[in-house]
Parts: C-alpha cells; sequence; structure tokens
RNA sequence: GACCCCUUCGUCUAGUCAGGUCUAGGACGCCAGAUUUUCAUUCUGGUAACACGGGUUCGAAUCCCGUAGGGGUCGCCA
C-alpha cells in the first residue's frame, strides 16, 4: 500500500519548532516508504479556514520555513479554504442520511450553559437538546449549526501506532459541531473530509490532537470511509515542562536560522527528541530515511535543549563546505563592512575556513571569527591583545619580521620552522613569539594556528600587519 | 474538575513488547587529564538515573496493581 502522509499547519503564523518535528515526521514517514515500501507522498495541507486569523504572509513564512529544512512536499500545497463547497456538500449528504442535523442554539445560548456548568463544578457537554427535535421546532430567523449525531453508547477505540490502543467512551463525546451558524465548516469536519479525499493513510501529527482522534474517527464512521491510521506524537516541552507553543517560548524555525543554526543540525536535532535509532545521534537526512519508522517514536513528551543543539550545529559547521560556510556569514560581513566583500576577500576567507569552522559552533560564532580576515589595515587591537605586545615582545616581533621578510617560501611549514628555530636561538618559549606574534596580526589572542592565519592573509599583509604594530617602537 | 496520556542520569535517550547477558549503555552539559603557539577540535577518564509502594517470579528497569508527580484536551479556533 502506498502511503500518504500531510502536514498541515494553520496559517497563523511562523512555522514553529513543534510544527517542524511535525512536519519532518511526516516527511521522513512518506520518503522512507517510498524508498523501502510500495510507494510514498508526502502533502501539505494549509488550514486556513478561519479567515479572521488566517494570513498570507504566514503561508509563506511556512513554506519558507519548511524549504529552508529541506522538507519538501509532493505536488501543489493544498488551501483548505478553497474546498469549502465540497465540505459544504459534505455536511448535506450527512444531514440526508440523517447522520447529523440542525442545532438551532445560538452561541450566546450555549456560553450561558456552559458558564452554568462550570459554577456548578459540572464538566459541560451539548446535551443534545436538538437532536432528535422536529424540524418545525426550529425558531424563526435563527441560522442553525450542524452536528454530528454521534453514538451515544460503547466506545470509541483508537489503534494509535505510538501511544497504542487508546478508549473513551462514547458519553464523554457530545454532538460536535460541523458547520457553523454562518455556513463554514469547522475543522474537525475539513479534516475528515480533507484526509479522505486526499487519500491519507497515515496521519502524524502532535499529542495534542490525541481527543480530537475519537471525534474524527467517529466522522470518518458516519460517511462510511475508512480511517486512516494514527500516530500521535509526544510534544516538546520547552525547559520547564510546559508544552510549548507559540505563546509560550516557542520560536519559529526562522529564528534558529537567524541565530546561525544550520538546517541540517536542527532536522538532526528535532528528529531525536521523541525518536531514536539505537546509540546513533548524528545522523544524515539519507540515513534517517532509512531509519526512519513510528515504531521508534517514544511516548513521553521531551524538553527542547538548545545546549545539545548547539553541539550538534558545532558538529555540522566542522564538516560543512567551505564555500557554502562564506556564504552563510557574506550578510553579516556586508553589514560589518558597509559593503560587499570583495572577490579576493571572499577568497581569503575560504581559504581561511579550515582553522575558522573548528572553533565555532554557530554561525555568528564563525562571523567574529572571520573578522580577523576583514580588518583592514591598521587593525586595531584589543586590550587584551594590547597586554601582549609590551617592549620586549615587540623588540622579538622586529626580529620575526626581518626573518619573515627574508624567506623564499610563504608557507605553513617555512614560517613554523623559523619561528621555532627563532625560539630556540634564543631561548624563548614558543609562546612568548606566537603569542604576540597573534596579537598584531588578529588584534585578538584567539584565533586559528597562527601560521595558517599567516599563510591565508598572505606574505604582503601579514609583513604590513607586522610592519605597523613594529615600527611603532 | 472530568477524560486521556506520560514517568530510566540535570537534559535527549538505549534497554521494556519476547523478565536473567543491566553492579543500567550512549549523547549533551559539567569536572579532570592528554595533545598544543592561543582558543577550539580531538582523545582519555570521571560525575549522574530505573518516581514511590506493594505484588507475581528462583530472578523485574522490564509483567500486574496502587500512589505520587508531570502533561494534553475539554471553542460555532485549528
Amino acid at each position: 500500500m502506498t502511503v500518504v502522509t500531510r502536514f498541515a499547519p494553520s496559517p497563523t503564523g511562523f512555522l514553529h519548532i513543534g510544527g517542524a518535528r511535525t512536519a519532518l515526521f511526516n516527511w521522513l514517514f512518506a520518503r522512507h516508504h517510498d524508498r523501502h515500501g510500495d510507494g510514498g507522498k508526502y502533502l501539505l495541507r494549509v488550514e486556513d479556514t478561519d479567515r479572521k486569523r488566517s494570513t498570507e504572509a504566514a503561508v509563506e513564512a511556512i513554506y519558507d520555513g519548511l524549504q529552508w529544512l529541506g522538507l519538501d512536499w509532493d505536488g501543489e500545497a493544498i488551501s483548505q479554504f478553497s474546498r469549502v463547497e465540497r465540505h459544504r456538500a459534505a455536511v448535506e449528504q450527512l444531514l440526508a442520511d440523517g447522520h447529523a442535523y440542525n442545532c438551532y442554539c445560538t452561541p450566546e445560548e450555549l456560553a450561558e450553559l456552559r458558564a452554568e456548568a462550570r459554577a456548578n463544578g459540572q464538566r459541560w457537554r451539548y446535551d443534545g437538546r436538538w437532536r432528535d427535535r422536529d424540524p418545525s421546532d426550529a425558531p424563526a430567523g435563527v441560522a442553525p449549526a450542524v452536528r454530528l449525531k454521534a453514538p451515544p453508547d460503547g466506545e470509541t477505540l483508537i489503534e494509535d501506532l505510538v501511544q497504542g490502543k487508546v478508549r473513551v467512551a462514547n458519553g464523554e463525546l457530545d454532538d460536535m459541531i460541523l458547520m457553523r451558524a454562518d455556513g463554514t465548516p469547522t475543522y474537525m469536519l475539513a479534516v475528515v473530509v480533507d484526509d479522505h479525499d486526499m487519500g491519507i493513510t497515515h496521519v502524524i501529527r502532535g499529542d495534542d490532537h490525541l481527543t480530537n482522534a475519537f471525534r474524527q474517527k467517529q466522522l470518518f464512521n458516519a460517511f462510511g470511509w475508512d480511517t486512516p491510521a494514527f500516530a500521535h506524537i509526544p510534544l516538546i516541552h520547552g525547559a520547564d515542562g510546559a508544552k510549548l507553543s507559540k505563546r509560550h517560548g516557542a520560536l519559529g524555525v526562522d529564528a534558529y536560522r537567524d541565530q546561525g543554526f544550520l538546517p541540517e543540525a536542527l532536522t538532526n536535532y528535532l528528529l531525536r527528541l521523541g525518536w531514536s535509532h539505537g546509540d546513533d545521534e548524528i545522523i544524515s537526512t539519507d540515513e534517517a530515511i532509512s531509519w526512519f519508522g513510528l515504531e521508534n517514536v517514544g511516548k513521553s513528551p521531551a524538553r527542547f535543549d538548545v545546549e545539545k543543539l548547539t553541539a550538534l550545529n558545532g558538529n555540522y559547521i566542522r564538516q560543512c563546505d567551505d564555500h557554502r560556510l562564506v556564504e552563510l556569514i557574506l550578510p553579516a560581513l556586508t553589514i560589518e563592512l558597509g559593503r560587499e566583500p570583495s572577490q579576493p576577500l571572499k577568497e581569503r576567507l575560504e581559504r581561511g575556513m579550515r582553522g575558522l569552522k573548528d572553533r565555532a559552533k554557530t554561525v555568528p560564532e564563525l562571523v567574529e571569527s572571520a573578522m580577523l580576515y576583514v580588518h583592514e589595515r591598521r587593525i586595531k587591537l584589543n586590550d587584551k591583545a594590547l597586554k601582549l605586545v609590551d617592549e620586549e615582545a615587540q623588540y622579538r616581533l622586529q626580529s620575526v619580521r626581518d626573518g619573515f621578510a627574508a624567506l623564499d617560501q610563504w608557507t605553513e611549514d617555512a614560517l613554523e620552522a623559523w619561528v621555532k628555530n627563532f625560539a630556540e636561538e634564543t631561548g624563548t618559549k614558543m609562546g612568548k613569539v606566537a603569542q604576540p606574534l597573534r596579537a598584531v596580526l588578529t588584534g585578538t589572542t584567539v584565533s586559528p594556528s597562527i601560521f595558517e592565519v599567516l599563510v591565508v592573509l598572505g606574505r604582503e599583509e601579514s609583513l604590513g600587519r607586522l610592519g605597523d604594530a613594529v615600527d611603532d617602537a
């Protein structure tokens, strides 16, 4: 059987981290079955039926987020709102079949009943007062909402692929509204009709939808349709253990991009939140597609840990292609510089990336460390660097400058050999030479190997920076 | 409150379905050491958990019951 999954975000804001993981799991499940099973499709459906809260900007933000993460969907994204006629027709069908009925309670009336129940410490549940009433009782001038005639007895069982068998007594569920008095379909109705029409075989979504699944199953039954398999994945919690939501510290994936996280690091991290494959931690997308399955999804919620994400990100940055890293730091450098870095500078940065990327866990850190290659003479030394260049050091640096200038090979090996030899002959510790050198070359006390820096900067620039410092003396 | 779900190191998790190989493994964090021109990387070692109480069993992290704690849902939102 071909597997068809979908991600169904509502465009009321950015794509947040929980949504991203839901999308990831749906995507992986479909791609896994496409590769190892009888085919798999991953569809995108935008749940924009709430016209008041849905915005075009949010739709774009969601597309952007998904694309950045590399979670490409099959076919065109479907707008749920565009299917409103189909939803209405489905409700008509239910009405005609006697599985639904008109309810003439007004929202105000319902609110009152709800408040009353609460005041008495009772749980509110619609009592089905219009369920079996004669249509001729309908009050004039009141537009009805349509409710499902839900089974009053027995129980509804969900065989969830993650949570296992979960059952609830039908008496706990009331007759849900399928169509509002204004003729617009509700989420419950739209989801069921769309999932059916789109041929969805597996509904993978957050655990917060588990209770919806019971109602949706009743609806599928009323239509006489097969119910898709459900998989309710545990939620992501914040550091305090409460559900991470837009109102509760959940950031959009764009925020993580802006903070300098790589998409592959974020998906790898998200994947490991609730899913595991033995002791594997660093998992490529390719491996994830091969290994992913719902049976390895845990049942308990996980807390979001930026430290671990950061560690993972550092790992991916180290493995990252140098050219791509330069592209990633370019926007920030352009701001620092006030103009787009020149081609020679970009090439210098790419040469320097080898030593820089080992020392960065995020893109902004990379930007900061890369500045040593960006600064123009004369470069400013920070306080710590300044302290290293005392009189004694300056004296030594003169010799170094002269020695370097006389070198006919400007390579790491040649430079290092010269410094080692110089240290030995003058009875100085390497650090006493290398640190002041680092200070005047980079303006800081921390950098990649000083010999690498020398080569990346090139002979002319290196000698220039050295001279700037030495000639002060 | 009602209904539903969850519970292994601080955090993410392996192990639980098929009880013994678990004096509970890995990762992040933290601590110490090694390498070293700084920092980082890398490497080595260490820290730290089966929520609690009963039961079943020769034997339980694993099965059963209860308790506690945490979470989710209770909209003419999605």
